[in-house]
DNA sequence: GCTTCAATGGACTATTTGGTCCGATGCAAG
DNA sequence: CTTGCATCGGACCAAATAGTCCATTGAAGC
């Protein structure tokens, strides 16, 4: 999955620029409203109206409400890939991770909690009902938990963990504390529950450290 | 919140059996389809055929479908906290949350990790949309987080956990693997994420035991 | 037994919503 | 310029769905 073109249709004859933008502009509207809104409550004029389109626009680019929302899966996990590539693909110490858990604390306090996580609630209402749509939301939470782990190993392999420390448990327990923060968050509207879930397993791979230090979580 | 009853309707003047029990019948319709199909994919109609009654009587036990699921929210909760109490409230070991943890991987193993929990799932599907169903929802968690607090300060006491140990935030962030684990081990169908969820959570609180011992988590 | 009202069956309505269709328009190639 | 096709506007359709209404039944109190 490259960092461009997150919008780029699968495969049709002769797409032209403005094509392109016109889909682009679709996904958007539909990122945007279906993050606050849930994909179901979501309807399709609802998108047209935000995205300045036309009902034959949706159904030119989109065979049917499904396909949209098995392309928007696609577009918010590649958006959400690239996000965390840049703040984990350089990972190489604690206070890294520090660093990125702040991140992802501050942006989530900034609506006090709301919407939660825009992979994992599409993940809990699409699971049950669409396979293609959970399939890939399924890779898309391995690859972020693989973006976690390969700095888990590299800080094993430079000797800040433990030989024992096992870089894929841990990276699935930290995507766990994550999910469950930003849900728990969302119930109460407080970020406060995903401080506690997160510092919890940023605790627990302190304790694979090398050399324990007195590094706060805060 | 009493153990029985917990279909009984708010207020109403003269209530029969027959009417509670068809009141309870709709509940529990909604429950089961609601936790499969997620409630804005349900329609009245579906819970009207699964519970055998009829329009009439879900608008004669609901003013809408927005109370219906209220009303759902109420209830499931209930059960989740009738469950919980019989698995927690006599907490007192760390070998006791170990089996509070095989119960619930079981449970949801059963099913490859479908369907998730049936509070979290409805804590992301409503609460940016039904501000009374968040705040009861909220409520719901934090009285499950005490259940599980409740037995982690009955084993401070007892000389079990440190001081230090601080029985709220662990089982917040207990409470966080759970439900992140619940997502994880939806969105891959599959029950691992959430054991390896459970089990960092459940080393955490180990790493607080007075004595620790060579107790496994398996 | 009579009265009263909760409870019920189910047809019916209004609205929402996903989806279709066709003529118009823009754009690029020959 | 002309042709072909992607793109587009928006009216229109059909199905789904929330919600209404009224006649009927059943049960509890007098």
């Amino acid at each position: 999955m490259s960092d461009e073109q997150v919008a780029a249709p699968t495969n049709r004859r002769r797409i032209s620029q403005r094509g392109i933008a016109t889909r682009e502009r679709i996904l958007d509207a539909a990122n945007r409203l279906m993050l606050v809104r849930g994909v179901n409550a979501t309807t399709l004029d609802d998108i047209r109206e935000a995205s300045q389109t036309s009902k034959s626009q949706l159904y030119h680019h989109f065979a049917d409400k499904q396909e949209l929302v098995r392309a928007l899966v696609k577009y918010r996990g590649a958006l959400v890939l690239q996000r965390e590539r840049a703040g984990l693909e350089r990972l190489r110490s604690f206070s890294g991770l520090v660093r990125w858990r702040n991140a992802l604390v501050q942006a989530n306090s900034l609506n006090n909690g709301k919407h939660g996580c825009g992979l994992g609630s599409m993940a809990l209402e699409l699971s049950d009902q669409d396979e293609q749509a959970r399939s890939s939301l399924s890779e898309t939470f391995e690859a972020w938990e693989k973006l976690i782990s390969d700095g888990l190993h590299r800080m094993r392999d430079s000797g800040l963990l433990r030989q024992d420390a096992d870089p894929e448990k841990l990276s699935t327990g930290l995507m766990a504390a994550l999910q469950g923060g930003y849900l728990l968050a969302n119930a109460a509207h407080d970020v406060a529950p995903m401080e506690v879930a997160l510092d919890m397993a940023l605790e627990h791979i302190k304790s694979f450290l090398v050399q324990p230090s007195g590094e706060s979580t805060h």
